[in-house]
DNA sequence: ACCCACAAAGTGAACGATCACTTTTCGGGT
DNA sequence: ACCCGAAAAGTGATCGTTCACTTTGTGGGT
């Protein structure tokens, strides 16, 4: 940040030559091999003190204009570039930061890329390391990494253990931002189970009476959260569950669901935990006959890319991960300089109904009395918000 | 991987206590706030000189059984932890690469995954910088960080100017593994066609005679690349071809593409850029009252999860990103090393043929002779690979 | 002229580790 | 005893930058 105007000045020079295929090049050879200039060298060219060259790359004012077109013109003849370890080491701060991560398993490269772009803009690198191991390996890899001295703060996206913050000697920032933690209660945003309410609401409004859950990996928060939301929901306003299958964010186990039902309990509408398991869930209705929308409905979770071209497109809640990601990294960010993080309070979730959902089957419809027409949810079209 | 040893005899302890809700803390207040011990206070309490602390860090070897462990015993009582800020700037080898991202935009994770494993195991930290804007920022942005200092090797996703290669003065390896030029021509693995050219030889050996193509982005060099393997093919085969579509990877492209087609010349396959326009298409197709794969049989790209789960299930190319990744960081090591990079000449592809690909109608079949019913194409189940 | 205050530039030390040497220790052969 | 050589440990310099402080330059007021 602080060498923004630096930056610009040293503009690239020579833009021809042609680029060879698939390339590999062991650059600067001997010829190059040439210690980089430093800022002592600078200052001799310049005819000043090194410190008046640092003074100039700080932007610490007070310069000449002269003296100040003298280290430029050095700068640029060198082509110098500070030594950024060198800095680091005197004035103990890296602009580093990293984002520890459970492993690079699972697809979070969205929620990096907001995560990203939030230390970018806030002048800071970023280095993603994954641990992989347990709780405890990656307690002791945490605290390598605050001790290295080569971040300022560190962005968790697993949980830790708590004994950690005694143990970090150097002024360090850890956000946790973990999915779970150990004794497997739930944590953070991504836990959040509320979509699963209003998508359970809508559908009872709809007329749907009997609902099942294919929840997904039990070991994380998000999972349980769905899971718990569903019961919670079902139970609150008094419809009927056929039960939860416990399985895996896999698609099979959203068929293996389907197939353990027995024959008389078809549900109406399957809350599936994500939507790979909903799509396993819907091939799983065709193999027993079961039409989607027209017998059961069905809802997933993720808003993937192709879910909205499936036939039928699934229903589904799409979590803004950049969003997700941006925020944890906002709340480091502000740590780190003491400053207040003001909390978006902006959902992050939104259901997308789809085709896969609709209502119940005459048969299926409480006999109280007559609903009318399903306005947005029955409606076609590929890709309704609401 | 210095540390190896050394890491596993510190180990962690005080296990106990619980873990706060999503807390944010500033960790090391003002009684923790003490400096970090340095090498120099291990010392001290060991009774020995920094020199020989440095020694047994750095495994030089020499040390008499007892003075190991008195630094043993200092290092735990202190625990300490070596500075790698300092250690990088006096060894001038910091450890670290990075992997130069064109934006964090696509889905690069599986790419990033394998590029990371493969580099933690050789002892490096990874850091991943996005650089936005056109070749040339991001060609400055690869100079900045080579001369930073802080990075030994850099491997970017992404093309640079070719005159990069003068303007570097330290010794930093560079890996370029770009899936497009400037000049658009082809550069890398990605850009491999040849999956391509096995499909339409399969499916025109199953009868087909009427081929169509949805193509991706042309900016990319993976999109470029399936274009040119289909025409090349479609043409070598002697086989129909209705024409290509210039898509841009979407889903919607693939509608487009078949509702752009006239009445009467409905394809017997459709070779699509990936299987998000695959999903299109086979929408498209149904809109249109074509059966998939009985009247059409449709192919995608990338083996997208959810893919194997439609109604029909995708065949599509699975794309070995992980081994990509590693394969290029691989690569950017050895040329760190000066050993000799042994090429993992195995295919990086896969085609997995599911219900989307079949016999064309008995309409369309070539006249000349009765072909055999298609073994593993129609064959139904889910995930067929061949 | 003189002094003073403030602006501009310079000095030496320090950050924490390792490198290239030098010095000390120690065991064994004659 | 003596010397030798290898093993073990220590010394001072150094990496490139910035910090805290000191020195030099500059202009204005009386």
């Amino acid at each position: 940040m602080n060498d923004h105007f630096f930056r610009q000045e040293c503009v690239l020079s020579g833009l021809t030559g042609t680029l060879a295929k698939g390339w590999v090049e062991r650059m600067a050879g001997a010829d190059t091999a040439r210690r980089r200039p430093t800022i002592t060298d600078v200052a001799r060219l310049a005819g000043v003190s090194p410190q008046t060259v640092s003074r100039f790359l700080r932007f610490n004012g007070g310069l000449k204009a002269a003296t100040v077109e003298r280290v430029e013109n050095a700068i640029r003849e060198l082509d110098y570039r500070p030594n950024l370890v060198a800095r680091s080491m005197r004035t103990r701060k890296t602009g580093r930061l990293a984002i520890l991560m459970p492993a690079m398993a699972f697809n979070p490269s969205r929620m990096l890329a907001g995560a990203g772009a939030t230390a970018d803009a806030a002048g800071y690198f970023v280095d993603v390391v994954s641990a992989g191991g347990g709780v405890r390996a990656r307690s002791e890899r945490l605290l390598e990494l605050a001790d290295s001295g080569q971040f300022e703060g560190i962005l968790s996206l697993a949980p830790v253990l708590p004994s950690v913050q005694n143990q970090l000697h150097q002024r360090t920032a850890v956000v946790i931002s973990a999915d779970f933690d150990d004794e497997m209660r739930g944590i953070g945003e991504l836990a959040d189970g509320t979509p699963v309410v209003q998508m359970i609401e809508r559908l009872a409004a709809l007329g749907h009476s009997r609902f099942f859950h294919v929840a997904g990996d039990a070991q994380f928060a998000s999972a349980r959260a769905r899971k718990q939301s569903y019961l919670d929901t079902v139970e609150r306003l008094g419809v009927e569950s056929v039960g939860v299958f416990d399985g895996d964010w896999s698609g099979e186990s959203g068929i293996e669901a389907i197939r353990s039902l027995p024959s008389r309990s078809r549900p109406t509408a399957v809350i599936a935990a994500n939507d790979l398991v909903a799509a396993g869930v819907v091939r799983g209705a065709r193999e027993r006959g079961w039409d989607v929308p027209g017998d059961v409905s069905v809802t997933g979770w993720d808003n993937v890319a192709v879910g909205q071209f499936m036939t039928p497109s699934l229903t589904t809640v799409d979590v803004d991960l950049e969003r997700l990601g941006s925020n944890a990294m906002a709340k480091l960010i502000a740590g780190l300089r003491d400053t207040e993080h003001e909390t978006n309070e902006e959902s992050l979730f939104r259901i997308i109904w789809r085709e896969s959902t609709a209502e119940p089957p005459p048969a299926d419809r409480p006999d109280r009395k007559r609903r009318p027409p399903a306005g947005a949810v029955a409606g076609a079209g590929v890709g309704q918000t609401g």
